[in-house]
DNA sequence: TGGTTATATGAGTATATGGCAATATAATCA
DNA sequence: TGATTATATTGCCATATACTCATATAACCA
C-alpha cells in the first residue's frame, strides 16, 4: 500500500520533470526555434539576444532530460528536436490555456 | 523589431508560467485525483497524504491559474477540473515522455 | 604550433519555490 | 454565543533555478 504510494509519487516526480524543463520561456523560445530545424548554439544565442553560456546551459539540460539530439560539425555542435510531437504537445497545452483565458474573459464580462 | 521580440518572449514567458503550475509532482497528483470528479480540500489531503495548508496552496495556484474551479457547500470547499484537457495535454507530454525514455534505453542497448 | 572560433563549465548572486508550523477566517452546530 | 470543523494565509527556512562573468575545452586554420 505504502509501496504502491511511493511508486507513484516517484513516476509524478518524475513527469514534474519533465513539465519543468518545458517551464521555462527562452527553453520553449529554444524548441519554437528548433521546429525549422537544426541550429548551433551561437545561431540560437543571436537570434534568441541570449548569452552563449546561457542558451549552451539550457541547452544540455534539454539533452540530459532526452529533449533534444546533438551533432558536431567541426567546431560547431547542432542541436534538434529529438521528437517533433514535443511541439505539439506544448501546443496542445497553449491551447488549452488560450481556452482558459477566453473563458475567464467572458464570465468576468458577465459579472462586470 | 524589438517590440516584436519583446512582445514573443511576454507570450513566452506566459506559456512557460503554465507549464510551471504542472511542473510539481504534488500538483500532478492532485490533478489526477479531481479526474474523477471534484474533492475537497481534506479529501486532497487525505488521499495524498499531505498537509492541508500544502493541499491548500497548491489548489490556490492553480485557482489563480484558471487549472480549476471551487465550489463552496458549508464549510468545505470542492475544486474540480475547469478543463479536462489538462489532463488530456498532461497525458500526451507523459507520452512523448515516456517515448523517449524508451527510445534512449534502445539507443543505451545498441551503444553497449 | 599559435591564434581564432565554438561550446561547455564553474563561481557567485539574486530570486523563486515548496514545505511546515502557527494563526486567521469562515461556516456549522449545540 | 462558544466550540468545532474546514479552509486560507503568513512567516520562516531550505533548496532549486536562472543568470552573468570568467575560464576551460575542443576544433579549426594559417
Amino acid at each position: 500500500m505504502t509501496e504502491l504510494k511511493l511508486d507513484r509519487v516517484t513516476l509524478y516526480e518524475f513527469h514534474a520533470q519533465f513539465c519543468k524543463t518545458l517551464a521555462d520561456a527562452n527553453r520553449l523560445l529554444i524548441i519554437a526555434e528548433l521546429v525549422s530545424g537544426e541550429k548551433s548554439v551561437s545561431d540560437l544565442a543571436n537570434s534568441l539576444g541570449l548569452h552563449q553560456s546561457n542558451v549552451s546551459k539550457h541547452l544540455a539540460l534539454m539533452r540530459e532530460r532526452g529533449l533534444v539530439d546533438t551533432r558536431r560539425d567541426g567546431a560547431s555542435i547542432y542541436y534538434s528536436l529529438s521528437d517533433p510531437r514535443i511541439f505539439k504537445a506544448i501546443e496542445l497545452l497553449i491551447q488549452v490555456q488560450s481556452d482558459q483565458v477566453a473563458r475567464r474573459h467572458k464570465l468576468a464580462q458577465k459579472i462586470r
